[in-house]
RNA sequence: GGACCCGUAGCUUAAUUGGAUAGAGCACCUGACUACGGAUCAGGAGGUUGGGGAUUCGAGUUCCUCCGGGUUCGCCA
């Protein structure tokens, strides 16, 4: 069973004191919408605050004096405040040191389990993320995508929502017929075990191999005269790749092998960086098999006269009713084009799992295709569509300019992931804390300080606004960084591992304990981490609980650094900072596991 | 051109969803270790929240307009 929150249960105490008093006061009923209750900012004195403007039509009185003469009322009938003031029309109640200390205590005995709420309890949500292509590796934007869906996906189970974590690997089409040409022209039958590369940067390898010689083809042509149309026309490379997209679709034993075999060297590198990662998915679909299934849905939607066909023999869906335009669902030859297994995958998952929600993991430049999707189920009078939501996030760009992957301007995934280890590596050597562990300890450490400065850097910011990478900034491990927040924690683990080694053992947390003011600010941001929670569960924003983690650590340093904590010598107050240093630690693990962050004991 | 998004210190960003004096980090300057971890802490400097107007007790946040930037509108995915 939860305790009760202290703070809302004050809150509740006022908002009725409020009531009686401007019924007393002033003789009228205070509609709900007028009354405001905060938490009071930092740089106030108080702890409740209620804002009196939408109250002066009750009073008829100046904000000043009307706060004065709520403040005067509710400090009489409510035992809870010891004394209040005023700012201009901001009331400002205070909270007995010993309630926050009470508060702490009620904390403590309930452990982590205080931060989860029920709000989502046994509703079946899919999110979906990374969706990759298979012609080539991994790269920073995969990277943010990741670092949501994962992120999102344990705060939502945090909130008590049954979760399960979806892929759709996109595994066919005319990019991976590209490598397939690419290989078999150039490739002289290697794999990358000969090679002794990652086997998706080997596949991505021959993906760039025919841009090349693409680029190079039809620049002759144009050399010669052709216009860019022409030779792109007349282009034999891409004439033999759409050639074996063709094969592919009608079943070709020998082509089939050969993306059977390629993608599967492609896998193998993508469960690497995922594992490196540290991420993965309850179920992984790919639109090879899912493709069919929509070009029969949009099929069926077409005798069902929900699309229409044109003269040339292609499919589309007439979204002018809501004030967009046509879309293609089938080409004129009949295939399946990328909305056509959207479609298909989407029903598929409804049958597999009847969700109520599913999130779709994709950057904001597809924003206009999910919205037209979502349309398009609702034409096809699929109920469940009204749950189905886009999580669209922004774009990461590089202080040179945007990302773009075909002139190569990209950063690979797994080479920035090594960066940040070998970075974390180097700090750690320099600064040699961890002699006494083998290496693979050391390894495993520095594995989570990079990785920690990786996630951080990234989840810290609003997922829906496009962020900047700046790799020299990413690897700071000073100020607003993961490092920073588990270096706090591993600097709390060092206190609590010394008090045992020297066998102090705390009892229990007396009630008679004087609080400071840092101590109280403490009690009061650890008390703040479930409404933080459900926030970032309601928003859909991992950000929120980055800032707050940091927030704490920041407040917990400096506590840290004011006061001593086994040098007390009073036990009572020792014992109860050990639990509050402790506490506080297990709130920060807590929150940083929301993001997908693992937390070393040293570093 | 139509639709949607963004603009906050030199840089990267936050702001309890309309509340108080717009918070932080990096970089810059100054100070704090014989102390439980200095990957830390304290202080300084840095802002007309792109410009203008409207709404009201109150606007970075809502509305309009202009300026600047982005995404998208493919028989690509």
């Amino acid at each position: 069973m939860l305790p009760e929150n202290y703070h809302k249960m004050m809150e509740k105490a006022v908002i009725k004191n409020l009531i009686d008093a401007v019924k007393k006061l002033y003789v009228s009923d205070v509609e709900p919408s007028d009354m405001q209750i905060q938490s009071t900012k930092k740089d106030f004195e108080g702890d409740i605050t209620v804002v009196v403007f939408p109250l002066l039509k009750y009073s008829g009185k100046s904000p000043e004096d009307t706060a004065s003469e709520l403040g005067e009322y509710i400090l009489e009938v409510n035992t809870g405040f010891t004394a209040y003031n005023v700012v201009k029309g901001f009331l400002n109640l205070q909270v007995s040191k010993t309630a926050w200390l009470d508060e702490f205590i009620r904390l403590w005995l309930s452990g982590s389990r205080y931060s989860f709420s029920e709000i989502g309890k046994d509703r079946i949500t899919l999110i979906e993320y990374s969706s990759p292509n298979t012609n080539k590796p991994l790269h920073l934007g995969h990277i943010r995508n990741n670092l949501l869906g994962y992120s999102l996906s344990r705060i939502l189970t945090g909130c008590g929502y049954k979760v399960y974590k979806t892929n759709i690997v996109n595994d066919r089409g005319i990019h991976i017929c590209k490598s397939m040409l690419a290989w078999q022209l150039f490739g002289q039958g290697k794999t990358p075990s000969d090679t002794g590369m990652k086997g998706d940067h080997f596949v991505g390898e021959y993906y760039v191999e025919f841009e090349k010689a693409y680029k190079k083809e039809t620049e002759k042509l144009v050399s010669e005269g052709l216009t860019r149309e022409e030779a792109a026309e007349q282009s034999k490379l891409m004439h033999d790749a759409r050639q074996l997209l063709r094969k592919w679709e009608s079943g070709d034993k020998e082509v089939v092998s050969l993306w059977e075999k390629m993608n599967s060297w492609v896998y193998e590198g993508f469960d690497a960086t995922y594992e490196d990662m540290g991420v993965d998915f309850d179920k992984v679909y790919y639109e090879s098999d899912t493709y069919k299934l929509g070009r029969d849905i949009v099929n069926e939607g077409l005798e069902k006269g929900i699309f229409h066909r044109k003269k040339d023999g292609s499919v589309w869906v007439n979204l002018s009713s809501d004030k967009l335009d046509e879309k293609l669902l089938l080409r004129t030859d009949g295939t399946a084009v990328y909305m056509t297994q959207d479609i298909g995958t989407a029903v598929q998952r409804y049958n597999d799992y009847k969700f109520d929600r599913q999130y779709y993991v994709v950057g904001n430049e597809q924003n206009y295709h999910f919205q037209v999707l979502k349309l398009i189920l609702k034409k096809l009078g699929y109920k469940w569509a009204e749950g189905i939501h886009h999580f669209s996030y922004g774009m990461v760009n590089l202080p040179e300019g945007k990302m773009k992957s075909r002139e190569g301007k990209v950063v690979d995934a797994d080479d920035l992931i090594d960066t940040m280890v070998i970075t974390a590596r180097e700090m750690s050597e320099e600064l040699g804390k961890l002699h006494d562990y083998d290496d693979k300890e050391k390894k495993e450490i520095y594995r989570k300080i990079g990785l920690g400065a990786l996630k951080y850097f990234i989840l810290k910011v609003d997922p829906r606004k496009n962020m900047m990478f700046n790799p020299r900034e990413s690897i700071d491990f000073n100020g607003n960084t993961g490092p920073f927040v588990q270096y706090t924690y591993a600097r709390i683990k060092s206190v609590l591992r010394k008090g045992e080694d020297k066998g102090y053992a705390v009892k229990n947390i007396s009630a008679d304990v004087v609080l400071n003011e840092k101590e109280c600010d403490l009690i009061k941001l650890l008390r703040r981490f479930n409404t933080v929670v459900v926030e970032a569960a309601e928003t859909l924003n991992p950000s929120v609980i980055a800032n707050y983690a940091y927030e704490l650590a920041r407040e917990y340093n400096q506590f840290y650094h004011d006061y001593t904590i086994l040098g007390e010598e009073n036990d009572k107050l020792k014992d109860f900072r050990i639990c509050l240093s402790e506490y506080s630690g297990i709130i920060i693990n807590e929150s940083m596991r929301l993001l997908g962050i693992d937390m070393p004991e040293r570093m």
